[in-house]
DNA sequence: CTGTTAGCGCTTTCAG
DNA sequence: CTGAAAGCGCTAACAG
């Protein structure tokens, strides 16, 4: 009926010889290459539906050189931060017909390396990689364009989608000082991303604005720690943080307001909270939280809107492909706070 | 230094040269074939390093006719179920050195199509796929081995990861009678769903052992409803299912408790019920949910837990590919209830 | 407008 | 143990 005849594989030369013509012709009528007789091209197209045919795409990119697929590459797609930004990034090629192959890199940075060469070496048309190694020298060096995503590439000179994460840190933490809070925890990402440095940052300048010095700091710390003592810098995804936020809490001289420097921060220190009923411990999260409002409080947050972030990559992606892009550019998408309940509890 | 000299790609006859040997000798060394001298496969293992050398994997799947990728087709990836199930499909994938690409269909039938033919031409070695259209016949005519998850195949004769949709509801519904409900709603997938099938029919059959008959049906049905005048059955991703949960809790003889069929409707009721301030409507949802026990009351589920079902998809696709899995099985992942709080609410 | 030849980079014959 | 030839399915280059 459809060509499916036996599981056998329909090639160019099979249409040829039902069309009577040559594999380049039918070639030519596949990718609509005009120069073709309407007489010639009608019969083509007749033995293509007929036998079902369907263009190789291994064999076209072997010969070609270039892939109608893209590559995203990211923390993990497990992380819903991730997950719904290479949803959108999907939405978009798929828009164009495009594939998307993703994969995550858990955070090592050999995997990274490995992950885009091998991308690069099925011809991706281009990739769109939130970044774990702080180096890219090999990313400018890899032959299709490049679309950073959540992290920016140290060498400024690609294409980008960021959000001004000093910016947003500062926000949540003044918000969190102009309802009266002078001890505010940052709890706590791991110190080596790019994102964590800058958001802390943020909770600083904000603090300083204030007149509000960082803690004194003990002289021997424990690891997982960075100089202030309300600053928690750990694995969001281990119990560590949980011990870390109890710790804090049941200090001498506690915090009365916590910021969250991300969704999977967010994740942890929430339930810590609710478990010990410290609904007086202010909060603010960076990035949102499905189920955000129907907690009591409200969680405030900083939204870090992963849709708009992959729909702007793909996009701009896009036109790199096409040769459309005139030059590369950091794209930052705004922050806005959500005022919900948990940051407006005052000091 | 390692090969990347200004970008050249570099071809097995390359390094046969610099090896002084031919390129299937070549071939030979990198594929573990033990037939090469060693004095031989020194010189071509030294050569492969001198030039950075990395096999084309498109130009060997041509030839070959396989490729180290498996596709997974799920309904979406932003959805964090099915999002977690590819996760750690990719980890177990990823520690036997095979890729994996990953594809949404959206819950539209010809995409789904669309992207299996694809994704066989790009010859994967297996596929992991989330059905959404009914009738499977064209996947087992596919050439690679296929492991359905979540859904199973109309027909029965393929590897499957799935759950007891029917018990677990079953399980969920009878938690609720037993605390003494006896008006339970049911707050609603798309009925197309298999899923939500066999997850009604649960809800009818524990009602039903517990001498509950379903409300009496109303003749003329607004669209969107089932017979039952408690089901409501549609898109959980629109507000429409907020309209019906309030629309029920109004009516003149509302349900005292709710059983939510998935993650997503769970996602869009709590928060109606919450902002309405129902905390005396009992609740116990299908899936487990981020911060679910940092809600007041505590959400009582039935955990399905996605990681599970995507490791044994996962390791059966393996077997399946390795050609070690014997017969075609269907592995269902046992499910528990988790009481919180919300499930146990009295009627 | 159409066809032939060559070759993408690799691996499978099949001979040495 | 090694290599030459052929070809996976397609398209670029160059004729006609």
């Amino acid at each position: 009926m459809n060509g499916r005849d036996g599981g056998r594989r329909v090639r160019l030369r099979d249409v040829a010889a039902a069309a009577e013509t040559s594999a380049k012709t039918v070639s030519r009528v596949i990718n609509g290459d005009p120069r073709v007789a309407p007489e010639t091209r009608g019969r083509v197209q007749r033995a293509v539906l007929a036998l079902g045919y369907q263009p190789d795409p291994l064999a076209r990119s072997l010969r070609r050189g270039t892939d109608d697929t893209i590559g995203v590459v990211v923390d993990s797609v497990a992380d819903p931060f991730f997950a719904s930004v290479a949803g959108q990034i999907e939405r978009v090629a798929l828009s164009r017909g495009i594939s998307v192959m993703i994969a995550s890199t858990n955070r090592d940075q050999r995997h990274e390396r490995e992950l885009l060469t091998r991308m690069v070496q099925r011809r991706v048309a281009g990739l769109i990689l939130a970044p774990i190694s702080t180096e890219h020298s090999h990313v400018s060096a890899l032959s299709c364009p490049v679309v950073f995503v959540d992290r920016r590439p140290s060498g400024a000179d690609s294409d980008s989608v960021v959000v001004d994460d000093a910016d947003g840190a500062r926000t949540a933490v003044r918000h969190l000082i102009a309802h009266g809070h002078r001890r505010i925890a940052f709890l706590g990402l791991e110190p080596e991303l790019d994102t964590t440095r800058l958001r802390l940052d943020g909770y600083r300048a904000a603090l300083a604005e204030a007149g509000i010095a960082p803690a004194g700091k003990p002289p021997g710390e424990p690891s997982g720690k960075l100089d202030d003592e309300l600053v928690v810098t750990c694995d969001p995804d281990s119990e560590q943080l949980d011990a870390e936020t109890i710790r804090l809490l049941d200090s001498a001289d506690p915090p009365t307001a916590i910021f969250s420097p991300s969704t999977r921060c967010s994740l942890r220190v929430l339930p810590v909270l609710h478990r010990l009923g410290r609904r007086d411990v202010a909060f603010v999260g960076f990035g949102d939280l499905p189920l955000a409002e129907s907690i009591s409080p409200g969680v405030t947050v900083i939204d870090h809107p992963p849709d708009v972030i992959g729909r702007l990559a793909a996009e701009r992606l896009m036109d790199r492909i096409a040769g459309k892009a005139p030059e590369p550019a950091t794209l930052t998408v705004p922050l806005r706070l959500v005022p919900r309940g948990s940051g407006e509890v005052p000091a």
